[in-house]
DNA sequence: TAAACAGTTGAACACTTATTCAACTGTTTT
DNA sequence: AAAACAGTTGAATAAGTGTTCAACTGTTTA
């Protein structure tokens, strides 16, 4: 493997346009918070999870109730969620309330979903 | 495995939350397309792709050699973007250029990635 | 104080996914 | 026509992820 294969393994680049993409490309540090971000939000429960939340605080049991799943399963995303920043909790008694941590969330899952509700009709006339 | 274990293992469920938060939840289609559209630009290799992209049409050459990746890889995942609709591709000779067919998606990025600056800085500060 | 219950946790499992590798297609160049 | 090159593709591998299970903590109730 020659030096010049490891940073990559070809020829034909478009200096110019290259240079451009690379000088107006964001820090690798931003781009790893953006994927991050995205990634905690790009799983069904979670979602989901998010979306129960929205209309107010819920414990554990109520958002499996709502998703039909196990306790257990539940709390590992919860978990995750919490640890992302997300969510937060509050204990009473048995139980512990689960809320929306950050309402900006919303924010970008409105333009999202109007994004992807303008999307989905245009699949729809295919 | 009784009925009611299947729908879900506990008991201490609030009624009335549960309800207001079924009754507000998106249908499972329209949540199931936000999460896969999460997803896609929940990886850090999808999400440079973008950026790199947004300052106008590259080869896959020029990805890979941004991205300091195989041709492979990026090809790879350029087929994974097309495929969802965020990236589309024009032929000339031997090469292939693409570029963003969605732009909307940098408005979505535009929001996020303010609100996870902001987030950034926070944690720093701990 | 013991039983009951909400919730958490870690290991195990099955499943998904990103990258690599090698073989391939199709276009261009010699 | 053959060699060279851009790009794609499928199989294999390795790493990551979601759910289940069983054991656990901590609070409440009988």
């Amino acid at each position: 493997m020659s030096k010049n294969e490891y940073i990559c393994d070809c020829s034909a680049v478009h200096t110019e346009a290259v240079e451009k993409a690379l000088s107006s490309m964001p820090a690798d540090e931003l781009i790893g918070a953006v994927a991050s971000f995205y990634k905690i939000v790009g799983d069904g429960t979670r979602c989901k999870i998010l979306f129960a939340l929205q209309s107010g605080e819920l414990c554990v049991c109520d958002i499996a109730s709502i998703l039909s799943m196990s306790k257990s399963s539940v709390s590992h995303q919860l978990a995750k969620l919490k640890d992302s920043g997300a969510v937060k909790c509050r204990k009473e008694g048995k139980e512990v309330f689960y809320s929306l941590d950050d309402k900006h969330i919303f924010d970008i899952f409105e333009v999202s979903l109007e994004h992807i509700k303008h999307r989905m009709e245009k699949k729809d006339e295919k």
